[in-house]
RNA sequence: GGAGGGGUGCCCGAGUGGUUAAAGGGGACGGGCUGUAAACCCGUUGGCUUAGCCUACGUUGGUUCAAAUCCAACCCCCUCCA
């Protein structure tokens, strides 16, 4: 591979990725630089149907779709209907659990929704394909007729994603182990339907990119490419988009904005920059005057960080109130009405607000036993004020509108509903 | 099918009859210091009506006053042989 941090490419398209990090690596980079040049190219990315919604793990793949639609290409978003049906073994080192069709259709309703915020839907913008279309009625023997007698055992034992199983001794099965040729497959069609030439996606995705083109040259002769982006990792080396609580989602019935934004200020000093220009479509002259900032200052630019990102997902007016809220929290330090609330219900507190149930039901412990060693550890404050005892049980009156903090960094309103 | 090795808490990994809710490390969370950062120091990391009790070391039974540790059967994984 070339090193393309010196490499100059011609395509705007191509060069704006380099120079903002997205790339990792591509295949036969001048022929692709050369496509992508000439306008209207057509590239697409899969997407897996394994969730209800996409987290911020995906958002550079989104973000690769919308870099397309800037310089005018036309991106295909492809959802792994079928695909899903197998489970993709890259990167996993145990077998996914097997997702129920009706679940998949319903996921693809979420994921739509996210796609909508940030990516232009209009059917001369973008074309959005399934690979269940294809691949659900595919005749198995005619399939391996066609296709199966390219790809060698031979070769695909040498993938990471199976060489990861066996290294690791955990079971592959035969079923995984299709799943890199439907996705070649996948590239293969795409190709046939709408000429698309280039398919992009995370790093451990190579393999399973490289067998498309392998399988596109062998039958149609023709020549098509791959760009990978790194693995986004934070800089204390976890994978991006993961917290104690979950992923951070793109939907705000599943990560609530306030938190959302948090998320992107609590980026590590190391990490600002490299996520501004991944994640935020800011000039680049921008950005560059961001990372001279220092010491202090730099949470200036995390501010910037969360405001964009939270203004993309959620709309500004979502944006500018979970940031006031987070100045009046946390450099004010004021009650913040504009907090996530937590209603309590008096129903389920018929004998008084007990600390530790209270701390269950909002979601700051697991258990009673883990809210009690909370406790101990001088991590729970209501308005401020550090509680200690366990078996403190509040009226109504003192909980209601109260703010109750676990942490120096999570907040919530609480309120009583009657 | 035969021979051997192995399955321990979020992960890795000690532990071969009692003082073991299970060493150590990692991760995570909390506290301190800071800048809602990093590094560092300290604490927590099964559950409960918490000075006590209950459930736990692949599953199910058994031996024993006492089992993660011994025995039997079963399930799963690995290596070598067929």
């Amino acid at each position: 591979m070339a090193n393309l941090n010196k490499k100059k490419f011609k395509s705007e398209f191509l060069h704006t990725l380099n120079d903002r990090g997205f790339i990792h690596q591509t295949s036969n980079d001048d022929d692709a630089d050369h496509y992508l040049n000439s306008g209207n190219a057509v590239g697409y990315i899969g997407f897996d149907l394994t969730a209800k919604s996409l987290h911020v793990g995906s958002l550079l793949q989104i973000m690769l779709l919308k870099w397309m639609q800037v310089y005018e290409h036309k991106p295909i978003i492809l959802f792994g209907g079928g695909t899903t049906l197998i489970g993709d073994p890259s990167g996993k080192d145990e077998t996914r659990k097997i997702i129920k069709e009706n679940d998949i259709s319903q996921n693809e309703i979420g994921i739509l929704k996210v796609f909508k915020k940030f990516l232009n839907l209009d059917k001369s913008k973008i074309i959005i394909e399934n690979n269940a279309n294809w691949l659900k009625d595919l005749n198995y023997i005619s399939f391996l007729r066609d296709y199966g007698k390219h790809f060698t055992l031979n070769r695909m034992l040498t993938f990471d994603s199976v060489k990861l199983r066996l290294d690791r001794e955990q079971p592959l099965t035969f079923l995984e182990f299709n799943y890199m040729l439907f996705q070649a497959y996948d590239y293969l069609e795409l190709f046939r339907r709408h000429g698309c030439r280039v398919q992009m996606g995370g790093s451990d995705q190579w393999g399973n990119i490289i067998n498309g083109i392998e399988l596109v040259r062998r039958t149609c002769k023709d020549e098509v490419y791959a760009i990978t982006t790194p693995l986004i990792t934070t800089a204390s080396g976890t994978k991006m988009g993961k917290t104690a609580d979950g992923a951070i989602w793109l939907d705000e019935d599943l990560t609530d904005p306030y938190d959302f934004w948090q998320f992107w200020r609590n980026t590590d000093d190391k990490d600002v920059i490299r996520f501004l220009k991944l994640f935020t479509d800011l000039s680049m002259e921008e950005i560059n005057r961001l990372s001279k900032l220092k010491g202090e200052e730099i949470n200036e630019a995390k501010k910037i960080l969360a405001n964009e990102l939270t203004k993309n997902t959620h709309g500004e007016d979502t944006s500018k109130k979970v940031y006031n809220s987070a100045l009046e929290t946390f450099e004010k330090k004021v009650i913040s009405e504009n907090l996530p609330v937590r209603i309590l219900n008096s129903s389920s507190f018929s004998n008084g607000y007990g600390l530790l149930s209270i701390l269950v039901e909002v979601g700051f412990a697991s258990s009673n036993s883990d809210a009690r060693k909370s406790i101990y550890n001088g991590a729970i404050r209501l308005n401020d004020i550090n509680l200690n005892d366990p078996s403190k049980v509040f009226t109504s009156e003192e909980i209601n509108g109260s703010k109750l903090s676990f942490g120096k960094k999570k907040h919530l309103l609480l309120r009583v509903n009657n």
